[in-house]
Order: structure tokens, then sequence, then C-alpha cells
DNA sequence: CTCGTCCCCTGGGAGC
DNA sequence: TGCTCCCAGGGGACGA
């Protein structure tokens, strides 16, 4: 479900009730998801507070008063929701089985639940000074969205690599945060196609394909990101990111290109499909 | 190292 | 209506 926009906009979302606010318990309704939760992981959580509420990649990260920070990814399917009553009426998306709320915080400003029926998410708790050292995040790549990424850099991380542009822009050591739909977004509107090989790109097509990426993230960020299955924003509402869709799940329809009369098309690479628009993306 | 394939899990939609 | 098959916003474990 949730590539970077999505879990900004969920970060976004949830700011206001957990900043400042405390856990005063927590509830885990199995051992496990992806990944077995850490030993004494709801008692440590167990008044807490959080102070910081960040993103790094596709994970959220709760800063905690005791130098500690909740790292939470949330797979295909996971969402956290809150449940208060502070903003009136219960913040509660219809769409959820409770039968997949799988872990609930119970905190000073309401009750914040994580669902995720296909449990691809994961938790854990690290010391929030060496988190740039844990296992997590030691390999990630560059925030697409950070200062550092642009062109030149683009050209260099991925000069000499022989696997296509799509693969080498999902794999989250090279750029972080980028799934299978925005990466999809940006190669169109970089008019590059996914199967080039990433070690190709001269100068100014790096550029343009780091202009793409970071206008693709934007948007959707604006937007609220992109609703397909069940990921909703934070209070429930739904992203409409998806709407502005240029060749994600538009096999067969016309390229939205201008002067392009080209038709979408579908292909598997590393497993996942690749949409792209075979006449303007080359 | 770098690639591609398979797998984890549940649910929704298409087609018969 | 009900079954089967395919597919899905991620990413880790393999083997070549």
């Amino acid at each position: 479900m949730p590539e970077l926009p999505e879990v900004e906009t969920v970060r976004q979302g949830l700011a206001p009730f957990l900043i400042g606010s405390r856990i005063l318990r927590v509830e885990l309704r199995r051992g496990d998801l992806r990944f077995p939760f850490p030993d004494d992981f709801a008692k440590n959580l167990g008044g807490r507070r959080i102070v910081t509420l960040d993103r790094r990649a596709k994970y959220l990260l709760a800063g905690l008063d005791d130098y500690r920070t909740l790292v939470a990814h949330l797979g295909m399917s996971g969402s956290f929701r809150m449940e208060a009553e502070p903003l009136g009426a219960f913040l509660f998306p219809r769409n959820k089985n409770p039968a997949h709320d799988h872990v609930v915080f119970f905190l000073e400003t309401g009750r914040l639940i994580y669902n995720d029926p296909r449990r691809f998410g994961y938790m854990t708790l690290a010391s929030t000074g060496a988190l740039a050292d844990h296992p997590f995040f030691a390999g990630l790549g560059v925030e697409p969205l950070s200062n550092d990424f642009n062109g030149g850099m683009l050209t260099r991380l991925f000069a000499g690599k022989t696997a296509p542009l799509k693969s080498a822009l999902l794999d989250q050591r090279n750029i972080a945060g980028l799934g299978n739909i925005y990466v999809c977004e940006a190669l169109h509107r970089a008019g590059l196609s996914p199967l080039r090989a990433a070690g190709d790109l001269a100068g100014e097509i790096g550029e343009r394909l780091a202009c793409a990426v970071r206008s693709v993230l934007r948007e959707a960020i604006e937007a609220g990101g992109s609703s397909l299955r069940d990921y909703r924003q934070a209070d429930g509402s739904l992203g409409y990111f998806q709407h502005n869709f240029r060749v994600y799940d538009r096999e067969g329809q016309a390229c939205v290109g201008v002067d392009c009369r080209g038709t979408v098309a579908r292909r598997a690479q590393n497993g996942r499909s690749t949409f792209y628009c075979p006449s303007c993306q080359i």
C-alpha cells in the first residue's frame, strides 16, 4: 500500500494526536506481524511520551522521551487510524475489518490502532541515537525529497548499473521511499523507458528523471496520497492522487502525454507490473 | 556484487 | 451463487 507519499500523509495526519501525547498502555493482539514483536515491546512503550514524529523512506518514526524510537513499516496493507473524540465525530474508517486490528496504542489523546490484513508490516523499538546504524536503516539510500537528491547525484548513483531503470528506482538501497506506483509515474513524466539500463543516464536525462521523481512525490503528498484499496489518511479520508495517474493501472488506455498517440502497456519486471507508454517513453 | 524468481499473507475482482 | 485463478502501494531469502 503505502509508498513515501502515503506514509508522509499519515505522518502529517497523526502528528497532532501523537506529538506530546503519553502512551498509557499498548495492547498486542498477536505476537507477530511480518516479524515477531521484540520482547517487552508493549511494556517498554507503556508510560512513554511521544516527542517527535518523523518519516524515513517508508518508515514512520515516533521518537520517545526515553531516547528510543518506535519504528513502524506498513508493508502492503498496513494502516494506522486514530479514534479520538476531541475533534467531534469518531474518526473511524468503515472499511477496516476489526479482525486485522493487531495493535492498539492507548494514548492520552485517544486510541491509535494498527490494522494490517496481510501482515507484511512490522514494528520495533530502537535507540534513537543509533537509528542510522539499525539494520532497517543502515542500507537505505537517499531521501528523494532531500536537498542531496538531484540529477547529478542520480546519474552518479546509477553509473555502471546494468539493471533496468525501473528496478534501480525501486531498489531502496539507491533511493528510499519509491514504490511501484511512483516509479511508473516518474518514468512516464521523464519520458524514459522502464527497460532502459540505469547506467545509461546522460546528464540532462538524469536531471529530468530527478525532477520527475520529486514532482510526482510532492504532488502526491499534496493530494493526500493515492487510495487504491485499503489506504486511507489517518482520519479515514481518501487520498485522491490516483485520479492523476498517467500510466499506473491504465493498461490499454490512451497515453495522456502531450502529442502522444500511444497506448499504455503493462509488462512484468521483477515480478511486479510495470505500466508505461512504449511510444513516448524511450 | 548483481540479477531474477519465489515467497510471506489476505482479500477483491474477473471469469466460468 | 460459488468456485478458481490472478492480482495487489513491500521486501527478504534464495540460486544462478
